[in-house]
DNA sequence: CGGCCCCTTGAAATTTATCAAGGGTTGTGG
DNA sequence: CCACAACCCTTGATAAATTTCAAGGGGCCG
């Protein structure tokens, strides 16, 4: 846990309810109950294990900044990571009464978390904070399917393409991603281990897109040359498929 | 659409009974609604789309006899089997208000369904029914989860393993699994596009698990020798992996 | 009988993993 | 300020897993 400028807890904030408030206008209630979340946002370090396999899912937390994954390691140490959980997004929100997680997520970077027990209050109600409960639930179940094709049935580059442009879909929609580029905070392994192949596999792929002059990367930063070559590319569509 | 004859419907009803009433009785309201869906139970032929992907989840169906799987295909015609629906599951159960199919369900083999909106009723309740249908959902998610973990980390053998035992599991807990074998009627091809793997392959590793005497099958019937050596060649746990 | 579907096989090509090692950067303690 | 460790990225060489291509066989059904 970790001390939060004050400029910074203002803007983290009003990066909360601009993204909560993005299916519509909050009621009253809801508007109270997310600013008492937001008064009690902590922040964790990287490494933190924020919810573990098999824990009750009865109070989401919302990601204000920083990135978390959702993972599961194998008795021999091999590790799968299932989705990443960007700014914006919910942890521990479950549909179901005593939901119960079925894997862990860890803390990718330093992040910081606001308890927001409106979202599990919404999940039910005809409010626009329902729907957006529900939409994070149900793009949460999107990304698992496209994440189990890539896994199942596309090439390491495909793959690779694949989640950087759902990544950077992802972080448009809450005004983290420019232009095509965003920072992005994953090692090469953990990207490995995400896409199902050897961090000497990624490594060689990446610098193979970066040949082709398709991405671009400094540091922590990426950029995605042309979005609409790279979902050619990948047979990527940024919206759920039907429509 | 078929006819069936009355010995077969008196079957699937005491099976869907049996089925429903897994986590304790259900109530006379619950009972009744049951019994009305059992009453327009209905048969469709293999390879009938039964739900379509992006078509709204509101109306529960409960399989209560043959298989059906959820699936996408790709632009350039590849394809990913996401999960099989056994008998005894649900089609169309969502625990969301207005959601919709992540993927399309297919008829498998010839399946007989019936409309079950009771479960999607209980779905928060606190009754015996309400837990089986959260239960429902809660398998089919972890089952994805454990599908995820095989198609990125295991290899052609584990996966291989790894789903006939969840297979095994399923059908065993509805008392379709006698002593290690059961029915699979499944060719090759759909097993390989459920493992993300090319149907030479599959068959090769098919038949090396035969030469190791590890499974044995005559037609659709398929045995697993021994399930604690085949559960443990693949890190596979037939329970939710915390507990 | 013919066609279709599914399973099987061999050979070759391709993709991906593994092994081993070196380089760069960063942070930390001496 | 330097030395060292830890971590990450990179590279080359080799091995292994998996795919692709091509073809044949068997069973089932119209």
């Amino acid at each position: 846990m970790n001390r939060l400028d004050k400029m910074e807890i203002v803007r983290l904030r009003e990066f909360a309810i601009a993204v909560l408030g993005r299916q519509g206008p909050l009621t009253p209630s809801e508007s109270e109950a997310v600013r008492a979340g937001l008064a009690e946002m902590q922040t964790f370090s990287a490494g933190t294990e924020l919810i573990a396999e098999g824990a009750a899912l009865d109070q989401p937390l919302l990601l204000l900044d920083g990135w978390a994954m959702r993972q599961r390691v194998l008795k021999d140490g091999r590790r799968q990571v299932f989705s990443f959980v960007l700014p914006g997004d919910a942890i521990g929100l479950c549909a179901r009464r005593n939901g119960l997680a079925a894997c862990s997520t860890l803390a990718l970077t330093q992040v910081t978390l606001a308890p927001m027990p409106a979202l599990a209050a919404a999940l039910h109600a005809g409010t626009a904070l329902g729907s957006l409960a529900r939409a994070l639930l149900s793009q949460e179940e999107t990304f698992l399917y496209n994440h189990v094709v890539r896994l199942g049935r596309q090439s390491a580059q495909e793959r690779l393409i694949g989640l950087l442009l759902e990544l950077h879909t992802r972080l448009d929609q809450v005004g983290l991603a420019q232009d095509g580029s965003f920072s992005l905070p994953l090692t090469q392994e953990v990207l490995s281990d995400a896409l199902g192949l050897s961090v000497v596999h990624t490594n060689r792929t990446l610098q193979q897109l970066k040949r082709d002059h398709l991405i671009a990367s400094q540091g922590n930063n990426i950029s995605l040359a042309d979005l609409s070559v790279l979902a050619d590319m990948a047979d990527y569509s940024p919206l759920p498929r039907h429509r």
